[in-house]
DNA sequence: AGTGAAAAGGCGCACCA
DNA sequence: TGGTGCGCCTTTTCACT
């Protein structure tokens, strides 16, 4: 068994590029729209979508909202220095009570956890990073604020553009 | 003129937010399906999205994607430490063209751009890394790669859970 | 601003190439 | 795998509240 066809994720070809490009930019596009642009019939599109979904390439769909006009205007990273011992599985269960922390990774290098917050303002980014601070693994934290954001594309697939 | 309701985006109301709720978990949602959840018809949620939509709160409707699945495997914050003189736009600019790039943004601190990639692979991220420390306005960069991902809700509205 | 009914159009399935 | 046809549901508009 030289390739693994079926189960796993072999390459997408072409047509499911366009159509997840489509996706991408209007998820709410009709199938018969999509088909229109990556000339394919509606119901093609369709099945084409729901075997992506099938696969777990597509996980979902969800809108893109501005944070700035729902109040949400201080974003921040919070870099966590954890104790030793601490496993990832305390830190996600930890981090992901917060409803202000919008992705958390462990990290190479002398921090352990990086955190991305989004805050409505500094007071509340403050009472957050004190949080963050008091959670029992944590020895140190290092705030870094977030002047202007030049770049956000959080969802959007990077193999589409390329 | 003392409330300025109409053009401005005043706060939203519960239907408003419960409607955000809904769309965040699947943008799909027939109008109809989220007026049984939020006790609306489906004319009056399509005017509320509508409204929304003109308002600016909502940007649009996108697909969520397993980068992992298409080949995405590797992430990673670079930080740029730039020289001096160096504009925002300029770092914008020269940052938008990387489609690796998956936020940029300008942060307090002795950093002065805190760039976050995806890439195919280490070999692919280490060119990235390349090419962004030989842009003219970089003066030295750090990067840390990401282990692995404990949280990621993007273009999530923290507004709706807490 | 929300409801309800009617027209237009998209969806989803069965079937064919 | 992709296309077509048809029944059904959704979207969309309009008059009414």
């Amino acid at each position: 068994m030289h390739h693994d066809s079926g189960t796993r994720a072999d390459a997408l070809d072409g047509l499911d590029e366009a159509i997840l490009r489509e996706l991408s930019m209007d998820a709410r596009a009709s199938y018969a729209e999509i088909g229109a642009v990556v000339s394919l019939s509606a119901p093609a599109v369709k099945r084409r979508v729901d075997r992506l979904r099938a696969r777990g390439v597509v996980r979902g769909f969800t809108v893109r909202l501005d944070p700035a006009a729902l109040g949400w205007s201080t974003e921040a990273f919070i870099e966590l220095f954890c104790h030793g011992s601490t496993s990832p599985a305390t830190m996600q269960t930890a981090v992901e009570r917060y409803p202000e922390v919008v992705s958390a990774s462990t990290v190479t290098g002398d921090v352990d956890l990086m955190v991305q917050v989004r805050a409505r303002d500094m007071r509340h980014l403050e009472r957050v990073v004190e949080r963050l601070a008091a959670e029992p693994f944590v020895a140190r934290t290092r705030s870094t604020i977030v002047l202007s954001a030049l770049v956000r594309r959080p969802e959007v697939p990077p193999a589409l553009a390329d």
